[in-house]
DNA sequence: TCATATTAGTTTCAAATGAAACTAATTTCA
DNA sequence: TGAAATTAGTTTCATTTGAAACTAATATGA
């Protein structure tokens, strides 16, 4: 006999939380449904992970950055810039070159191997982006933007 | 002198991309903030980790649940919930009672113990949730909650 | 001016994670 | 039947993570 397992009852307790819509569970599940799958990606196609990948972001974005203006811009922590930064360096995918003035400080910057592939992973980034987001609305989505920026400040608070 | 650092120059590259408006970013920096704070309070105020709170939370809802059946309610892989019922288990919080007529199966249940903590979290849970909801419209809330299960579903697909 | 504090960035270490291998029980089907 | 496949759940192991300690350079202030 092959039964198909039956769920146990439901709602026992008058007061038990519903974990379903429970906003933690829920961004919790999404974003690691979302991270898992660009990591795929980063690794398979271009053989980087996130945090190497947020870094690259970064310096497209503000190039000739130390390791504060990266962790400022990509929120990862200085451990986690520190290893990326390392890894891309091996890859040859940035360099970095010692602040003359202030020898602590290293600005990080792309190699041309760098450069292009921060133009390739770009637009499979945003087409990503764009497949995910494709069956919500514009409305939605600006909506969207605006209420996790409000969260993320309103979390910090917290 | 303790100068302030300024920022390097920005948008350098026409097509870079902005981190803060990518959507898997953002998601990804107001997960990590949330789970930090619930993981603070549940460790602090009742002495377990997120996956067994979970698991319990699946438990309030579903009682008498085997292993199966809490991966299926929390979202959690089958290592994290043999791990956390374990732990629980330990702490007194569940038993598990094997299955007769099945013994590969046992069921969880709540002690006395366990329950009792169970109706402690709850209002704790629902309390932060609301106070990071605070400053977001009723409507706004309706629309996330249900954008998010539709990207959940999507990302699945994708 | 030099002892102390601060800052940038790296390394170390212990804990968390999850894929893969494993054990034990049950089901399938030749 | 009973050998092979499947399922529930646990354990092992290699990787990831981040807090804390550390190194090196610079700033501060008695």
């Amino acid at each position: 006999m092959n039964e198909i397992p039956r769920n146990p009852p439901r709602n026992p307790d008058e007061d038990a939380l519903d974990l379903e819509t429970f906003f933690p569970y829920q961004i919790t599940v999404l974003t690691r449904q979302v991270s898992n799958s660009l990591a795929k990606t980063y690794v398979d196609r271009f053989g980087i992970t996130i945090p190497e990948w947020r870094v690259m972001a970064a310096l497209g974005r503000y190039p000739n950055a130390t390791a504060s203006h990266v962790v400022r811009h990509t929120g990862l922590d200085k451990v986690q810039v520190s290893r990326a930064v390392a890894l891309l360096a091996d890859k040859g995918h940035v360099a970095r070159r010692p602040d003359p003035e202030d020898r602590r400080n290293a600005f990080i910057n792309f190699t041309t191997r760098g450069r292009r592939t921060y133009r390739k992973i770009v637009p499979v980034a945003r087409a990503y982006e764009e497949r995910l987001l494709a069956t919500i609305t514009p409305e939605q989505r600006r909506m969207l933007n605006a209420v996790l920026d409000e969260l993320t400040a309103r979390a910090e608070e917290l």
